[in-house]
DNA sequence: TTGTATGCGTTATCAA
DNA sequence: TTGATAACGCATACAA
């Protein structure tokens, strides 16, 4: 590893020697609201100042026992939706003094071993932001003590004592269906990515619910496995090479934003057919490129805005965290 | 702050207790190469599996000087082109034992703070990932001495001292302008999103050069001000707007996929236009998207993973680092 | 208000 | 090989 400058850090006791005072009366000056006098604090500055100094945050750490580091876990970067998301983490995060550390989940280094890694580094919190963790192994009860407190963002939590905040996915899907069943839609398809994960369940299943409210009992099911552009377009292009025109879905919702745009390419690509006249998509998440105009797509926003602030409220708070549920926000456009 | 649980982690201390021996000896089972018996390392590692011990990477890192932590500044989230570079930069660092702060480059917090702020947690280096930078400020000598080592990823670095990974322009834009002109567009146009940027500068000046070495002087400027789809579609808008049909270039070169997509949309949408036939378009970057039949965007790919390699070879290299320039692929779609 | 002693959990160095 | 002493840079508690 290469090494950083010679030049170490100048440390407290250094400026302190400057300044004339002790190294407790410069820890002074850099603690807001401890006693000391202007003028002490004044000198104390200016030798700083001249020296370049400033507290290290590692021994800060060490010595407070919090780091003012959060942990951020991600697997699946696929979803362009996971950008808008950590800029808007990392900024408000910034802003209430906290830092990102971004880990990758995956075959190397899964979640267990980024948990126990994440508490060797003492981390304040961890934000669990990704699609495929598997709540069993997170609930392990060698896990459960001493570690640092987590939470889910934009998923569902099963785990005993971790909350979660998530888009209202029943006001979602209420929302969704009652717009296609108003626009004349009858024969609806549902197209999963994760088709073990809960929350993927949970949103197909308020989907059929509220299509059966509607006498609508006959859901085709669709399942892409993993959520990309391209598995959205190979699952669709199986559906629509064993069934016959007159047995095809007239709707399609696809449930992310992602496998509906691969999914629309396959259908008017390939297919040569039109959206919405012969199928009409539905997507979740309102990525940017869907309001395209090749796109259009008709999708659902999730409240990003505030789905961070609640999770940021329950990290610095200081009362028992709560799952929260935010209502999101219905967009229609031309593939509806 | 919410607290962790009352549980505090193991020490060595407690462990040594436990096992019988120093929390030295601990050390040492926990130290790969050290000397210790088998006997006394099997004691100890028994111990520290029944109290659930794990060395304090926050006590090592003060100790040692070094964090393994490697901060990662971004400040361009409309390109979806991070996503995949920040998921091989934390699964490449994370093989190598590092791990990645995320730090999100804004107007409230910006690179200079940002540097001070990565330099008092002591990370091992820091990697410029964004696209606004600007040199100057970085390059201040307040900044100089005793910072830690800097690196700039996918793009120019005029900084002193301060090495870069990038993919050959030169070459890059040689391969374009001569697949264009083979092709035979004769008014290219070029549309760039950071006019004060070196990078965006040089592209452009070689991608004027190239098309003057073929007998083509006249190379029409647009310029988006900003990397969004809707920059570079309200660019071209305004350029279609006030130019005739007959004076329109017959290819024009994005400097990203994303203000290419936008300047397709645009083209294709509100004016009625067919892509390659009336306008070609040439994007940057391959991203996933302009792959869809949808867009069948004329691209050129970064060669990520070995930039990425590259990056953390400077980074974990113990011999002076010196800016690589590294060869991408053109990828020929139906745009052109 | 200011200075002193002690602790945070490791690693580095030396002595036994 | 093992134990002991010192150091990393700061924060906390207490005494002056």
């Amino acid at each position: 590893m290469r090494k950083r400058d010679t030049v170490r850090r100048t440390t407290a006791k250094e400026v302190a020697a400057a300044a004339g005072v002790s190294k407790w009366t410069v820890i002074r000056a850099f603690t807001p609201g401890s006693s000391i006098t202007e003028e002490s604090k004044r000198r104390v500055m200016e030798a700083a100042a001249a020296l370049n100094y400033s507290p290290n945050l590692l021994a800060r750490s060490l010595a407070t026992n919090s780091t003012r580091q959060v942990a951020v876990f991600v697997d699946d970067f696929r979803n362009p939706q996971k950008l808008p998301f950590l800029e808007t983490l990392t900024e408000r995060l910034q802003a209430a003094g906290l830092v990102v550390m971004l880990i990758n989940i995956n075959n190397h280094f899964d979640h267990v071993h980024a948990l126990l890694h994440a508490d060797q580094r003492q981390v304040d919190a961890v934000i669990l932001f990704g699609t495929a963790f598997r709540d069993e192994t997170l609930a392990d009860r060698k896990l459960g003590h001493g570690m640092p407190p987590m939470f889910v963002l934009a998923r569902d939590s099963q785990i005993e004592g971790v909350p979660a905040v998530v888009c209202d996915a029943e006001l979602a899907l209420r929302e969704i269906v009652d717009h296609l069943h108003e626009k004349g839609y009858r024969r609806p398809g549902f197209m999963s990515g994760a088709t073990a994960l809960s929350t993927a369940l949970r949103r197909r299943q308020h989907f059929t619910d509220f299509w059966a409210e509607k006498g609508v009992d006959k859901i085709e099911l669709l399942s892409a496995e993993k959520y990309s552009a391209e598995a959205g377009a190979t699952s669709v292009h199986e559906y629509l090479s064993r069934t016959a025109p007159a047995e095809r879905v007239d709707v399609l919702m696809c449930e992310n934003d992602i496998l509906a745009l691969g999914a629309m390419d396959e259908i008017r690509g390939k297919f040569g057919l039109r959206v919405p006249e012969d199928i009409a998509i539905v997507g979740f998440d309102n990525y940017e490129l869907g309001g395209s105009s090749a796109y259009s797509l008709t999708t659902y926003e999730q409240p990003r805005f505030e789905m961070v602030e609640a999770i940021i409220g329950m990290i610095v708070g200081t009362t028992e965290a709560e799952t929260v549920t935010l209502p999101g926000k219905m967009i229609i456009r031309n593939s509806t």
